[in-house]
DNA sequence: AAGCCAATTCTTGTATACAAGAGCGTTGAC
DNA sequence: GTCAACGCTCTTGTATACAAGAATTGGCTT
């Protein structure tokens, strides 16, 4: 019945969305008789959601929602940035015309949708502008490791949009990277989409600096 | 008992060496039965295994030792190019006085098994160089995610090597890493790590290529 | 009164029993 | 003789029962 896989989802839409918060326990039987199934699927989801690095398993102590430190999250945005370069330069030598077409079209839904100061659609248009790339780079395993680990970082990623200036500059940096993929620039590709990472990560840094203080 | 623990590192073991071999079916009543437990840790030790990429899980129809088609090798030897390459710009800009010692130290052990043309013992060696660079970057994370993708890609990287003069040219590009790293150049160190896995990534092209050729 | 030890309880880890779907073989009909 | 359909078996997926370790609480000692 494939329940395991349900529940998987589940409890990732509840962490995600910050329903289920960081060091929270997830207790196996109060999620089984919340889901009404056994102890079985439960576990299964757990460790997959273990494998994905949201969900922290401590022997014979159980479950609790992942909590990075600080250093863990500007240590993940550094392989973001890895990872997005290398996307961008294979983009760069491998685009498709359809896919670049696309990837026009969502920056300019990036555009639209930041003057219309709707931080959500902007989220979104923005996330779809960066999965054209994943996509775009032909290598499914790079693809697939980058989405997963921008989607780790999603939560994190979404403070930092926070501050105006930010999307603005955020935006000036999508049309550079277009021309890039478009000129078939592959280092230029790269350069310029690592640096779009590393800001993010280093934004970051500010606002939980900035954070700490106040409080 | 923390058992599927232990069932996951021999069955890697088995599968890392070859004694289960890619498409094989995992039976999970004769592994039970072959390690005296019952299926419950067998499910769990194959679940992870699944999460790492050296088990598929087909839905209903079991689980099978991962077969990597050409094509998910090249792309994951791009990968790991990358990540090594991050690795490397870090560790320039990062690296302890003690941990440089460390890794002249493994450059050297592998000229020495080089010229006693053992090919395991430079195996050895070879990893024990790479895996100091991933520690020396100071990046947990990054140093993990390099640490398992090389794992994976264990069995392809010996293939390669039994041409002569790739050791020696890989002896070459390690000391060309080593020197850029002491002299803090991340840039070079970048480019240098980064074609030095690329290069095994097309030299495994070629022997595949060569293979199919002779079949 | 405070701290420590022990016992009980609660939770995870493992074993076994049960359910359900997929594959395969056999048998029957055309 | 061949093809198709039905049923059986084998395997996975789930539930429940049992074992073992961890935490907490209560009592005892200092």
């Amino acid at each position: 019945m494939r329940r395991a896989q349900a529940l998987r989802d589940a409890l990732e839409q509840d962490i995600v969305t910050g329903k289920l918060r960081p060091g929270d326990r997830l207790d196996e039987q109060s999620l089984a008789a919340r889901f009404e199934v056994s102890r079985t699927p439960i576990r299964e989801a757990l460790m997959q959601l273990a494998s994905t690095g949201l969900v922290e398993l401590q022997a014979r102590r159980g479950a609790f929602v992942a909590s990075l430190s600080f250093r863990d999250v500007v240590e993940r945005f550094e392989v973001m940035a890895a990872l997005e370069g290398m996307c961008g330069a294979l983009a760069a030598r491998r685009i498709t015309e359809p896919m670049q077409n696309e990837l026009e079209k969502a920056h300019e839904a990036c555009v639209r949708e930041a003057s219309q100061e709707n931080a959500d659609a902007y989220y979104y248009a923005n996330e779809r502008f960066h999965h054209i790339i994943y996509e775009a780079c032909q290598n499914a395993f790079l693809a697939e490791q980058a989405q997963q680990l921008h989607a780790r970082l999603k939560p994190y990623r979404r403070l930092q949009l926070r501050a105006r200036s930010r999307v603005a500059n955020s935006l000036a940096e999508h049309q550079g990277i277009v021309d890039a993929i478009r000129a078939g620039d592959s280092d230029r590709a790269e350069r310029l989409l690592r640096e779009h990472i590393l800001i993010q990560g280093e934004r970051l840094a500010d606002f939980i600096a900035s954070f700490d203080r106040a409080a």
